[in-house]
DNA sequence: CAATATTTTTCTGTATGTAATATATTAGTT
DNA sequence: AACTAATATATTACATACAGAAAAATATTG
């Protein structure tokens, strides 16, 4: 029987590739319904197929990208049936997140929390849209940190990539913005003060009411 | 712009590789802390490597193997931590979908689940094990059936495979096989009767037995 | 000129070749 | 005998080769 060393992986061009090309999807460098392949894709990142093929099948299995047999590649092209799939799951986890931070003893990591929620307020007023995005993105990525459960984080990074997929400008919808901060200000003010209950419930909101603004500025 | 036609994806080798070794995985082939190697699985499957290790890195990808760099796979090896946040990440989807079908309209879905039920009070009865243990995974997989939300389904098959390969024989424990069967049935009742409240209280003190149960058998 | 048949091109899916590296084995030294 | 260094072995990680299928381009026919 062999032994059992944690053996620390070298970074291998698959990753490297997996990571540039997620990359060059999350900043919205493929145009939806356009076909890729994959000797380009290697030719551009100065590798063969194979590495980049391995990354391709990750992303694939990640639901950001679709194979079409024998043609290309593409962006994955997200049904409202699909939003609301993701949706479903996204508040079955952040409820049961928002559940246990409320519950949890060591109150410090309220103030990373409360830290995101004050660079959002400033984005706001300086009307940067991209740091609010960001802030937004800190805000909801906290939770899932907090909850310090690896595959929970993973899952919820997942979902935070297709939604940037399916490209949407939700928080561009006039009034958004700023209705998104309240409802943050509400979960955050529940969590603090250990309200399981009420945590829940505005987060249950929050969520609908996104999942609401994507769907509208999908279509 | 290409069109978009679905088209349909003939059975590729990685994909059956990948099905038939997730089942010689988990029909308890695998030895824990063995080291497997591509070049082998491929010779067995008769087929070329390429195909093998992508149905390898899809099963890694979902934690029931981890390579070792230059020596070859094995099975995962759970930790308690592991086994605690794949609880957790299961409580929160299957509370989430045990409150979604105390909600449904359509209470033709009971069935399904009381047939379940029935069979695996047979199984207990006439003390076949293997049945109940089939009957037990079938309860719970249709309960992310009835959510209709096939990245829950997907998500909660892999939990269940990773519960498989914990290699638990947690149902085998003096009297928690009665114990399950009241458990199940509490939280039939509740679903049936619309309690989503009761419904999510009994699945959770369910999913906390269950968890214990694995946790004892594993050491 | 339109419609169909044929050829060429493109790109994947799979097979195979190769260099690097981690481990096991052996030899050598004190 | 115990420890170290050198060598051998096993196995991936990546590159490359190739066949087959779909799409595109071209030729052919009515």
């Amino acid at each position: 029987m062999p032994k059992l060393t944690t053996i620390k992986q070298p970074d291998s061009l698959a990753k490297m590739a997996y990571e540039a090309i997620r990359q060059s999807i999350l900043s919205g460098q493929w145009q939806i319904g356009e076909l890729y392949n994959e000797k380009a894709i290697a030719a551009d990142l100065g590798i063969s197929r194979t590495p980049v093929r391995e990354a391709l099948l990750e992303l694939s299995s990640q639901d950001l990208i679709v194979f079409m047999p024998r043609r290309g590649l593409m962006l994955n092209r997200f049904t409202l049936s699909d939003v609301d799939e993701i949706f479903e799951l996204r508040k079955a986890i952040e409820l049961a997140s928002v559940e246990k931070i409320s519950n949890a003893s060591p109150r410090l990591d309220l103030l990373i929390i409360e830290e995101s929620l004050l660079n959002q307020r400033k984005a706001l007023k300086q009307k940067d849209y991209i740091a609010f995005i960001d802030a937004d993105r800190m805000f909801h990525t906290n939770f899932s940190m907090l909850t310090k459960n690896r595959r929970i984080i993973s899952i919820m990074e997942n979902i935070r990539d297709m939604i940037c997929v399916m490209g949407v400008k939700a928080l561009s919808i006039e009034g958004r913005a700023a209705k998104v901060i309240q409802e943050h200000q509400a979960i955050f003010q529940a969590v603090k003060e250990g309200n399981i209950e009420e945590a829940r419930k505005v987060m249950a909101y929050h969520l609908d009411q996104s999942m609401e603004a994507v769907m509208e500025s999908e279509l």
